[in-house]
Order: structure tokens, then sequence, then C-alpha cells
DNA sequence: GATGAATGAGCGTTCATTCAT
DNA sequence: CATGAATGAACGCTCATTCAT
């Protein structure tokens, strides 16, 4: 077995548990199980619980903000990045069911409103593609003149609802009603007469 | 004492310690303690900690569902009592912010996971003045024609993200800022060319 | 079975398996087997372990304080008072030789440290039979001018190591010799030239 | 490096750890990283955690003897033999505050127990001086007709409780409280009519 | 009805020891 | 020889639930 790929498998399998279960049905010792290491070996990699939480939702964050950074060419006017950046996050959630998930249960939690405050009352997070764009669009009177948590909340809103019913199977989100989400979402951000 | 009261007396105090703390800091012992109950006196009105909680929040779901239909006159146009309506959504969690954190907790949670498949998947509540605007509204082509979910979705997801913002304090929503956020609302579902 | 007869039984379980083991070897499930109750049990009558602890502690302290104000008449001259002191402080621990080991261990642990803290940096505890003696025997001129803790190892030091060997059984303690071990503690604290 | 030197390190380590912590607080991962090992090298030095304990203890042991052995003139009379001895035992822990603090942890652990009965049931350590003083005085009767332990006891029991004052900073044992505090403990163990 | 003492499975975490490298 | 990752039993503690009073 490959170096590191045990806190690898210790990773993936609190994620898939987490995504399951919630924080409260995962016990380390399950994590364990399903990782298929003995209870005290997630103490070697992770200082405890938390740590093993917050860095799962660390790597995934990245993920993501990785993948919305490669695709998402500067040069684009505002309207077509948006589209483009907004459809992105949904066929990655849609993808991943389980990232979602576990991203769902870890803004839910002691962990996640921690973590959210850190991020709006420190200094902005200069690699945050979807900020970027946000700010931007307001600057150009594209969007309308709105705090930017305004603006998110219009934009992800409706998403993490939606995300939410299509993976409990609720709602099937394909690539047609995909688009047609997005659209309205710009709708709500967009000023009105431009 | 009344009949009845103690059953008050102990979801009241679920809501609050729910709220305040979460399902995982409220074990049934410190929610006797604040409603000034034994432990034990709880499970004379409720079988467990399960039903406890569900009755809560179907007691609370109750509750917004009656404001909503008291205050909406079904003779307005669409656009006034969906603007109403999510108004009125927005300040009553404004007004109670214990209630929103439970329904956030509560959501986030096993418990809501199946109560939201039971809603869903079961007959429609007729009862839901929500759902009634949104069909009309595509009925008569005023909205965008989109699933009731998707609709559903674009209206409250927003409103999810912000009440929780405005609860820990990163967002400020007063009256001014609600009425340009429900108009954001109305913008993401109404159709584009009416 | 009475009230707080429980509590009791508990209490006598830690003292004699911490007696018999010390602290290490005395984990809570062994004191809630030999008490004949729950694990959980012991959580109702003691906040946690360190709670516990303490107060068995000061269960027995107290219990010990009593016996000698008891029989220890204030009129009689020092020397008597100190004779009779330290040999009923001896009897008591032949007698009660777990109180002793319980009293070693607890000495020799973080518990007992600090407790020592507590009393030495705090104000005299009046009810302190021996501090009284001693500071009196020196304000007399009958003891050695020599601080009160000095006087107090030079009085108890001698009687923690025997009471040790006599309770591992490697020396025998009977009537004639405690006699003379305690008048040898008096040579050591009175005053050479009375 | 040198052969043993490991083995040094090791001991050094475990000695100061415990010394600073107590048993409890010295996991056996905790003395490799101080001595600079990895945790399963000391399994090569020692063949358990037990067994390095004892090592450790009784290279103390035979460093303060050899101490005591080299500064004591066996032609000097008892009493100066006596002062001399007691004394150096004295200043040696105040010197080496953490030489004591461990022999304090050793002996009050079940280490220690066995370790006394292994001395007091076995041969006389012929090699021991304080117990050669205490015999050879008894016979010139020049001091009290008692067993060894209990002279021992008289002797040392008073240090250790003072050493134990010292080291926590509730006594200060500055050269003349040494010297006074070394002739009490003569006049405990002194024929008194002599 | 109402009480709260009692239960015990389950949790997160630690650490002496082993063993493949 | 030396390493340190891996183990898993054991710990202190919590809390939903039961039941004798």
């Amino acid at each position: 077995m490959k170096k590191g790929e045990k806190r690898e498998d210790i990773m993936l399998a609190a994620m898939e548990l987490i995504a399951e279960r919630g924080f409260h049905g995962s016990p380390m010792s399950e994590i364990a199980e399903r990782a298929g290491v003995a209870t005290g070996t997630i103490y070697h990699y992770f200082e405890n619980r938390d740590v093993l939480i917050n860095e799962l939702h660390l790597s995934l964050e990245e993920k993501i903000q990785e993948m919305l950074r490669e695709g998402c060419s500067e040069e684009q006017p505002i309207r077509e990045r948006f589209l483009f950046l907004v459809g992105a996050v949904v066929r990655y959630f849609v993808a991943n069911p389980l990232h979602y998930r576990y991203m769902e249960q870890y803004f839910n939690s002691p962990y996640g409103v921690s973590r959210r405050r850190d991020k709006i009352l420190g200094e902005a997070d200069s690699g945050d593609v979807v900020s970027k764009i946000l700010s931007e669009g307001v600057k150009q009177g594209i969007m309308k003149n709105l705090p930017e948590g305004v603006l998110f909340a219009l934009t992800f809103g409706p998403l993490l609802v939606l995300m939410r019913d299509h993976v409990f199977g609720f709602e099937t989100l394909d690539e047609k009603m995909i688009s047609r989400i997005v659209e309205s979402c710009w709708d709500a951000v967009r000023s009105r007469y431009v």
C-alpha cells in the first residue's frame, strides 16, 4: 500500500459516512472500520475528530475552487461567466452527490458556522472566483447593487435547496433543467433595466 | 395548572434549547429541567425523543402556515400576493429568530430529511398557501413554467441563506433590504417577457 | 435500601480500590462494579472522577479530625497532648489501614498536591488540632522554634514511613512500640534544654 | 555516538519526564521523543515500561549510595557521621530536585512498594551506609534501642516531607535550616540519657 | 399522573506494545 | 540496530430510556 493512502482512505470513509448519516451518525469507530484501519490509527493522521472534519472540508472546498478556476476564462462577459460558474457548481454536485451531502452537513453544524464566520469576517479570499464575479458585476452595473452576501444567497440559495431535492430523488436535474435554473438565478441578480 | 400546559412547556423548552444549541446539545434531561418537569415526565407526553422533535416541528410549521393564510387575500394579483407572502415569511423569521434556528436544525438532520420525503411524495398539502400561488402563477403564465419544486427553491433558497446570515449577525435584514430581496426572488420566478 | 446508602457504597468501593491498587488501578468501571451499581450511577452522585476522589479525601480527613478533637482535652500540658495526639493518629491508622493507604495515595498525586497548597497558603484551618498544639508549644518555649511545617514534618514524617511499613507487613506496630516511637517524635520537636 | 549513549538518553528523558509529570503523564512516546529516539527503540534497551522504570530507580539509588560512601569517613564518631550523612542526603536532593521528585513518584507507586519488599525481606544490602551507622549506633548504646526500620523512619521520614514542601515551594531549605533539622532528627534517634 | 435514580451501550480518545521495513 | 505506523483494549464520561415509588 502506497504511503499516504491510508490517510486518504480515512478521509474518504469519513466523507461517505458523514454524507450518508450526518456527523452524529458517524462515530470514529465506524469511520475506522469502513476505512479498514483500527480506531487508534485515525489519531496518527488527525489530531482529533474536529481536525479530521475540518481537513475534510478544506480539501473538498479546495477541489471545487480549483475546478471552478480552471474552466473560468476571465475574458468573457460577466453574464457568460456567471452562467458557466453556477452551472459548473451544479454539475459538480450532481456528479458528486456525496460531496454535496457532506458540505450540507458541514455547513449546518458548529464546524461550518465558525468556518463561515472566519471567511466573512476575515479578509476577502482572493482565490474565490465567485466573489470576484459578483463584485465585478456590481461594479459594471450589470448586477443589482446589493451586498455581496445577498447576491451570493440569490445565486446559491436555490441551488442548495434543489441539490438536496435532487440528491434525495425528489427532483431530477438534467442538463436542460440545470440551464433553466441557472438562467433564473441570473434573473435574480441582474440589473433589471440593463 | 391547566391541562396540557406541561406538554406546551416541554415543547417550548425543547424548541429554545435546540435552537440555541442544536440537537446534539439538548439532552432530554436539560429539556426537562428547563421545562420544570422531571425527565421521565417527558415520556408521558411523547413516546420518545424523535416523536417530541417531530411534533415540535409540525406545530411550528402549522403556526407559520396559519400566519400566512391569515394575511393573504386571494383576490390580489399573483405578483402582489407573492411579494406579500415571501416578505411575510422573512419578517416572521426575523421577528422569531429562534423559530428559524429551530427549523434550520430540524431540516439539517435525519428528522428533516424524512419529513421532507413524506411531504413531497405524499399527497399535496392543500393547505399550503405557497404551493397555491406558485401553481396559479404558472397556470396564468406569469411565472416561469418550471416544476413547483424548482420555483419553491428559487423563492425560498435565498431566504434560507440570508436568514442564517442574519441570525449569526453577518448580514442585517432591515425593511428596505427585505423588500429588495423579495423583489429579486420575484425576478427569479417571473416569466421574462411578460 | 436506604437513601444515601448507594453514595456510601460508591465511596467505600472507591476507597478500598484506591487503597489497594492506587488511582491508576481504579477505573470508574471497577469502582462501580465493586459498589454494585452501574458505571453511570456514579455520575449521579459525583460530578466526575476528581470530585469523587476529593470528597472521599475530605470525608476521611474530617473523620480523623473529629476523632482527634474528641479525645483531646485542652487543659493538659503540651507534652501530654502531643503524645496523646500523635499516638491517636498512629492507632487510628493501625486500626484502619485502608484509610492510611488511601491517604498516602491521595497525597502523592496531583489531587493531594493542590489540596496541600490550598491548606498551606490559605488561612490557618482553625479546626486543625495539630496546628494548635505545635504553635502553642513554640509559644511556650517547650518546642523548638522552627516553622510549623518543619515541626509537622518532624512529627508525622516518621509515622508516614512506619505506617507504610506496617501496612505492608514489614514492621509490627504494637502498643509498646507505638509509645516509644511517639516519645521519639517528641524528642525531635521538644526544646533541648528545658 | 558512543555505545550505550542512547540507553542513557532514554533513562534521562524518562527521569525528567516522570519527575515533572508523574508516571501517568509520561507515555513511552513522549519519553522517546525527549530522548530523541523512536518509540520502538526503547524496547531494544528495556523489555517493557516496568523494566525501564525499575532500572532507572536502581541507577539513581546507586548514585546516591556512592555519593554517601565517598564522603563518609568511618573513623569519626557516630553522631558526626550521622549529621554528615543525613545532611548530605538533604543537600543532594535540594541540589537535584528532579531526583527527589522521581524518587517520590517511584515510591508512591506499585513499583516502589514491591522494590521495598524485595529490599527488606531480602538479604541485607551490605553496601548501605545508612544501615551501617544505625546498627552501629544502637550497638554502642548511642542510639535508642529500636528496630532499624524505626530508626530509619525517624531519620528520613521528616526529610521526605520537608523535601516535598521544598520542591513545591512551601518551605525553604537553606543551610541553616538544614542543620537545625538534621540536629532534630538526631534528637529523635539518640539515646536520651547519654 | 409525576418523579428522578438507575441503567449500560456507546462515544472520543490514549497509549503500551508489536513488527514490517 | 532503528524506525514509527498500526493496533485495540481500556479509559472517563454522556444520555435516551426505564421503572419502582
